[in-house]
DNA sequence: ATTTTTTACGTGACAAGTCACATAATTTTT
DNA sequence: AAAAATTATGTGACTTGTCACGTAAAAAAT
């Protein structure tokens, strides 16, 4: 191995170093680890795919719900719901009817056929939340929990705001 | 508004203060809020995509790499890398060379063009990464590190081991 | 009462990301 | 030296997720 390819690889082995303590590809990177992590559990365990699985322990913990609601709960995109639910009427998982206060809400909630299907993988998913609890204590929860709604407040906005010391890379 | 839609209410409530506390959850929903903030930035300054904007970063900052290696950096899949980088070239951000000494891998080096539509983008996310660094001190960053190094162990295997004193929710 | 604004959701189009597989090349084992 | 195993990358096919827009319905303003 020459010198300029050792330099090469030394340049990369600082820049992974560096790119540790950027949190922004960090949290990226543990959102995107447990993810996978989940798919694999779900597929060992039934059918479901991620987004349905949600849905489910959603209408599950809370009971039927709006699209709206369960985006809220889920923080992601009403899109993503909106587009899992119909597929999940077709194979019997959950119902919808129209809001009856208001027309424009669609209520979902869980079939039998549903619940059987989410059964199916509570104990994988209990196992892998049990996990997280043995890991971390409840303060040390609640310091990453502050932690992360700190870096939420940041990153919600078009852009944050910046003191008078900002330095550019 | 009836009993029962309010009891549906407080059940939707409920459900998102319980899920307020779900490590899964909350990493998910940062990871991706950071995301589409990133996003926004970008299209505010120029026409990088977040991917190819992760690309020039590890090179401006690396010098040339081969894709496994920024897909190590960025803590992402190699096909994702992958099939960034051709339609890079078309763009002349980006030249690649089969390696010398492993005529497997191609190594990705930034151009000229490439630099230029890099640093358009620069003194905006500096900006970004300068309200993470006023945000957090070194150590609040240190906790928050080791907490998600912690979370990561956890979901990166199949399966996490847990203790005889699991519960299924 | 009417108009304007806002909200819920469905959909188009796309990007981000993943999993599996194939080919070529390299490394390891025999 | 040959065979087997592993690795780097490209690609197919798919899931996840987002942004923007349209329609219908509700709320707010006039």
């Amino acid at each position: 191995m020459t010198t300029s390819q050792q330099e090469r690889l030394d340049r990369f082995r600082a820049r992974q170093t560096a790119q540790d303590r950027n949190l922004f590809g960090r949290i990226s990177g543990a959102a995107l680890s447990s993810r996978s992590q989940a798919k694999r559990l779900l597929r060992s365990v039934g059918t479901l795919s991620i987004t349905e699985w949600r849905v489910l322990w959603d209408l599950v913990e809370a009971g039927p719900l709006t699209v709206t609601e369960m985006a809220t709960i889920q923080r992601t995109d009403h899109a993503l719901i909106s587009r899992t639910i119909p597929p999940m009427i077709e194979k019997g998982y959950v119902v919808t009817t129209t809001g009856a206060e208001d027309r424009r809400t669609s209520l979902v909630a869980i079939t039998p056929s549903g619940h059987t299907v989410f059964d199916e993988t509570s104990a994988t998913m209990a196992q892998r939340r049990t996990a997280i609890k043995d890991a971390f204590t409840e303060a040390e929860l609640d310091t990453f929990l502050a932690l992360i709604d700190r870096f939420e407040r940041i990153v919600e906005g078009p852009m944050p705001a910046v003191s008078q010391t900002e330095d550019v890379a």
